[in-house]
DNA sequence: CTGAAAGCGCTTACAG
DNA sequence: CTGAAAGCGCTTACAG
């Protein structure tokens, strides 16, 4: 039912090989042959078994993308990205949720394994070790996104996270902001926890703000309610702030709601910045302003090294730093109070 | 490198034959011999390759699902649901965005068809005859979630449409509001748009409501801003409404802001139901109170059905309709000054 | 219970 | 320029 090289070439009167070359290397084939072939794929309606092309090239054309988890609105804008990459060359994306998980992680990768697939991105997760061995001993060409590796030495992209949060933080301060807080991402993460942090006090220590890490700063984790209790915390112990920066656009949105509810208002009372650049954060109110991420440039460049590595073409640099950029809206405004 | 059947049967001194037994029918092998080969494969850590097993059985277990954008926040837990319910049956699922082209969508299909995925999950759009047409061609299994066709016999998830903004409204006017307008899509979207006008009309005419059509509704496309701009004509012309059902939580979100921004309160002046359920419906000010589609649903029935017909299992119902539901939050409110 | 052989749908040296 | 043959890595009747 479905045609196969085989009845493209019976029905052509030409032997199979012609039919390859045809395909593959046209100029190899006489004119007249190479007509009656091209009808016969026409009329035929055929079209190459990938399957088959696939066992002898040792080349799928087709990526793993590992994300911790696809609900998550951040992604969205990534994937986007990877996607227009992949098309670009041919290739298609498996999207698999990891969920974290160790076990889910494993069974994943036996099974883009089996696949076949041509290689594999990572997303923003700090890769395990021993994923790391395993992408090593499957010898699996991966590429970081959103996350890097400093103990392998791995392609990534990503932004300078401790140089964004600083950033945002001189920013702030720029706006005559002092008593600044924080809603960070769990200390120990070493991606959109620990840097931001130390960005944020870095800025405050360079233009010598007292501060307390311990009342200024606090911590939640990833989602919304999280950070919405998160930002209760802070309010509770630093009522005298005027400014948060907050690592995620989530949290931000958190934040607003928090100070909302409570009849705080934003910016007039207390200015909010985010982090990330998703496309919520032009949705709310106010109008977040936030230090973004090139999202889906992330994903188009860590797709595209990826294809690079799998070609054997030279990949530039190692880890590639993408430019953040502070998008202004409406939810920080001047500190109304300068000390 | 990569170790294959004759590898292990090498190792194990025993046919392929045999390998491939004891990974296929164990029961058919003498537990000695099952041994040495189950040793061998974990010596050299083989792993069968999908695409050999895919070319025999005619059968890849990756699917297809052709998204118009995923950048648009809508997906996130549409696609995890369809991930969940294709991982419960050890399949993967390849997202390609079509882009409402039409030349997009052709050769998205024709790399698909290449790769021999088992089948495809179309969402949201309504299917183009000229990809009906495709897919009969092929032969491909195809489902539609979050969309269905009148015009075809195909298997689809979705949620009623018209009958949820008739709920959202009645949920309206039960608070007591009688002046209500309507952020609309497009009126010619088969999905978002028409049925849900004819549903909000209806309630009103149930209701004995007295409106002008061509007053308490308004049309936007698909984005925030052209919903924003929508929102400030729908104001502009019936500045008496006390209540506006926002066709999907994007547009809500953006009246929200039009109102916000022009000092009328939400929900103390105009009260706002969105609709979808997506998550940022719950990290507004105020919080949205939206008519939820069971999006996560949605996309794992949608998977789970496009299962059942490639296995050539009964799949009940052709055309499966997923219950709506009101999620109260705060951005409605009894109407303040009734009349 | 097990191996040799044919075959899934292609590509690519190898002859001619 | 073109066809027959071998081979990619498997599975599955078919004998024995």
């Amino acid at each position: 039912m479905k045609a196969t090289i085989k009845d493209v070439a019976s029905l052509a009167s030409v032997s199979i090989s012609t039919v390859s070359r045809v395909l593959n290397n046209p100029e190899l084939v006489v004119p007249r042959k190479r007509q009656k072939v091209l009808e016969a794929i026409r009329e035929l309606n055929y079209s190459p078994n990938a399957l088959a092309r696939g066992l002898i090239h040792k080349r799928t054309g087709t990526l793993g993308v590992l994300i911790p988890d696809i609900s998550n609105l951040f992604y969205s804008a990534v994937l986007r990205g990877m996607e227009d990459a992949a098309n670009r060359s041919d290739s298609n994306l498996i999207i698999c949720n990891t969920d974290t998980s160790a076990a889910r992680r494993n069974s994943i990768l036996k099974v883009l394994y089996e696949k076949q697939i041509d290689g594999v991105i990572w997303t923003s997760e700090p890769l395990p070790s021993d994923s790391y061995e395993m992408f090593a001993k499957l010898d699996f060409p991966v590429v970081l996104a959103a996350t890097h590796s400093l103990d392998y030495n791995l392609p990534s992209v990503k932004v300078d996270d401790e140089q964004a949060a600083y950033d945002a933080t001189v920013y702030l301060i720029g706006r005559g902001h002092t008593r600044i807080g924080m809603i960070s991402g769990p200390k120990n993460d070493p991606i959109s926890g620990y840097p931001r942090i130390q960005g944020f006090l870095r800025a405050l220590r360079d233009h010598h703000l007292k501060f307390d890490e311990a009342v200024c700063v606090e911590y939640g984790k990833y989602h919304f309610e999280d950070s919405y209790e998160a930002m209760k915390r802070l309010h509770g112990k630093y009522p005298e702030m005027t400014a948060v920066f907050a690592s995620s656009d989530e949290r931000a949105l958190a934040a607003i709601s928090y100070l909302h509810e409570n009849q705080i208002r934003v910016p007039d009372d207390i200015s909010v910045i985010g982090f990330d650049g998703t496309r919520m954060a032009g949705m709310s109110f106010p109008r977040l302003t936030t230090v973004a991420q090139p999202l889906y440039n992330i994903g188009y460049l860590a797709v595209d090294k990826l294809l690079k590595v799998i070609n054997g073409d030279h990949i530039g640099e190692l880890r590639t730093c993408v430019p953040h950029q502070i998008i202004e809206r409406n939810s920080v405004i001047d500190c109304p109070q300068p000390i």
